[in-house]
RNA sequence: GGUCGUGUGGCCGAGGGGUUAGGCGCAGGUCUGCAAAACCUGUUACUUCGGUUCAAAUCCGAACGCGACCUCCA
């Protein structure tokens, strides 16, 4: 089995990577909140776990992987009254709160469809948990690191850290710096520390969502719904947890201090965390006028956009740097991304139709093992998407005969697209034939000829008239050395 | 202000004490009826200032820039 190096956020370190269950790896990744379309905040995150989830399985083990779904307990950014996010939008429309959440769920869903992303194992909602996240609660009241004050139940962090426990190990806050830089606001009276975290919420009787408790009717805080669903599919201590950097502090900050304070131990071995993205340098917000859609993505309808970008597209670029840097969204680099994608695919349709030479002469047997290499290495995609081009070179140049690749080479060169680009990268060719793909090859075909054959009696008006034509029904024609090949533009 | 991260050539981005990243763009060339495609060649960089070292873009320190988080929601 590969030994695969994952950085983990609590050590800072690249560690290796060890299942607490032989064969078998369990991870949880925050998912989205449903109260909005899908952007690229939401593909990162999905797309780089997507890679982990589709490796971990490659390289043999078992992967259970639980994506959660938020629809409970959400607040509008600028909110002023502490409404529930999804009950606000609902009023708003005049649908059901559920309603709201499951057609945002559909969004999200459709969204990573078009970028590949599998779906997890498990994808459990936050309200389908209320139970649980109420025993998570009893629990920490227990074992005493919880008081409940006016219907609500808040985490207490300064008798977690008197205890020794560090409320700040993950993010490397001091309960210091927290208690210092956090100002006075409103509904702060009920807690004891400022620091301190919400483990269930009283409702409001505005509140549509809601559910009755021991305190009285109120809904969860934030914090619980990944700790406990997390432990009730992975079990406790689980493999990896995984999320956005942004979520760090104080998200799983806090899931690390209810775990310990419910079960006396870590939640989980490895915190990943995905870096975030920027358009234009600028952070993508809605009042900064450059908050894009995935759906204004793929259809280019955002002024920022010169152009549509297609959901693979995206998904190269974004593999294209590593998971723990930022990237920057730009119209220059995304174009970039476009060519390189389609290059690659490309020199992949060369490689299928190319015939084999009786004895090849060109190097393919290093390849597979710089793969694994790269991505053993805390997922390296890039440097597996750079290992691509080279061997998009080599593929060329065998096409111009100025290389032979033997029958073993190409078979080998096909197995690395299928397993490392297409299987664990999760690209596709989408310009690659659908249904109709016969029908078209053999249309083509026809049409090639008989432009060759004007070719051939050098009639360039005939044969410059039908590459026109292709052309502005969206098929480029190349001539090579071996007669005319086409694409979809 | 605090915490975490980051600063690479025209653009995007790996790497990371001495040895080519890669892509896009641009320039020249090969091929071609022309164009495109493909191939070849060229374009060689690490924010600034100190320090460590035989040697620093790579380590250490400081400054500056950028991003996320630091609050009620998730």
């Amino acid at each position: 089995m590969q030994e695969l190096f994952i950085y983990n956020t609590l050590s800072r370190n690249k560690e290796l990577f060890r299942p607490l269950h032989e064969g078998h790896a369990g991870m949880y990744v925050c998912g989205p909140t449903v109260y909005g379309d899908p952007h690229l905040g939401h593909a990162r995150p999905a797309i780089t776990f997507d890679v982990l989830f589709r490796y971990l399985t490659h390289i043999g083990y078992q992967v259970r992987y639980v994506r959660n779904i938020t629809d409970v307990g959400h607040l509008e950014h600028d909110a002023d009254d502490g409404e529930d996010k999804i009950a606000k939008k609902a009023r708003l429309e005049q649908l059901e709160p559920m309603e709201v959440a499951q057609y945002y769920t559909n969004r999200y869903h459709d969204a990573m469809d078009r970028l590949n992303v599998l779906r997890p194992s498990i994808e459990p909602h936050a309200s389908g948990h209320i139970i649980e996240q109420i025993e998570l609660v009893k629990k920490i009241l227990n074992a005493g690191y919880a008081y409940e004050s006016n219907g609500s139940v808040y985490f207490d962090v300064r008798k977690y850290n008197a205890d020794t426990h560090q409320y700040g190990c993950l993010s490397g806050r001091t309960l210091d710096d927290q208690l210092s830089t956090t100002r006075q606001l409103a509904g702060q009276e009920e807690k004891r520390e400022t620091a301190d975290f919400a483990l269930w919420k009283k409702a409001q009787p505005s509140h549509i969502m809601r559910w009755p408790s021991p305190w009285g009717d109120g809904f969860p805080g934030w914090h619980a719904e990944c700790t406990a669903m997390g432990t009730k599919y992975l079990g406790n201590p689980f493999d990896i947890h995984g999320g956005g950097m942004d979520l760090m502090f104080p998200h799983h900050e806090s899931e690390i201090a209810q775990n310990y304070a419910a079960t006396g131990h870590e939640p989980c071995r490895y915190w990943m965390h995905n870096n975030m993205i920027t358009i234009d340098g600028q952070k993508m917000g809605k009042s900064l006028g450059n908050f894009i859609t995935l759906d204004e993505f793929f259809g280019g309808t955002h002024p920022l956009l010169s152009q549509p970008y297609s959901p693979m597209t995206i998904r190269f670029f974004i593999l294209q740097a590593h998971y723990r840097s930022t990237v920057d969204f730009g119209n220059e680099a995304l174009q970039a991304a476009e060519k390189g994608y389609h290059r690659l695919m490309e020199a992949y349709r060369t490689l299928l139709r190319l015939t084999p030479a009786t004895k090849g002469d060109a190097e393919v047997s290093t390849y597979r093992q710089r793969c694994y290499d790269a991505l053993n290495d805390d997922l390296n995609t890039p440097v597996v998407i750079s290992l691509f081009f080279d061997i998009a070179k080599a593929i060329n140049t065998a096409a111009d005969h100025r290389t032979h690749l033997a029958q073993g080479d190409i078979e080998e060169l096909k197995g690395l697209f299928d397993t490392f680009l297409f299987g664990i990268l999760g690209l596709r060719d989408e310009s690659a034939a659908d249904n109709d793909s016969g029908l078209v090859e053999g249309l083509m075909r026809t049409i090639l000829d008989l432009r060759a054959t004007a070719k051939a009696n050098k009639d360039w008006t005939t044969s410059d008239r039908i590459r026109d034509s292709l052309a502005a029904v969206g098929i480029a024609v190349k001539d090579g050395k071996d007669g005319a090949t086409w694409e979809r533009k």
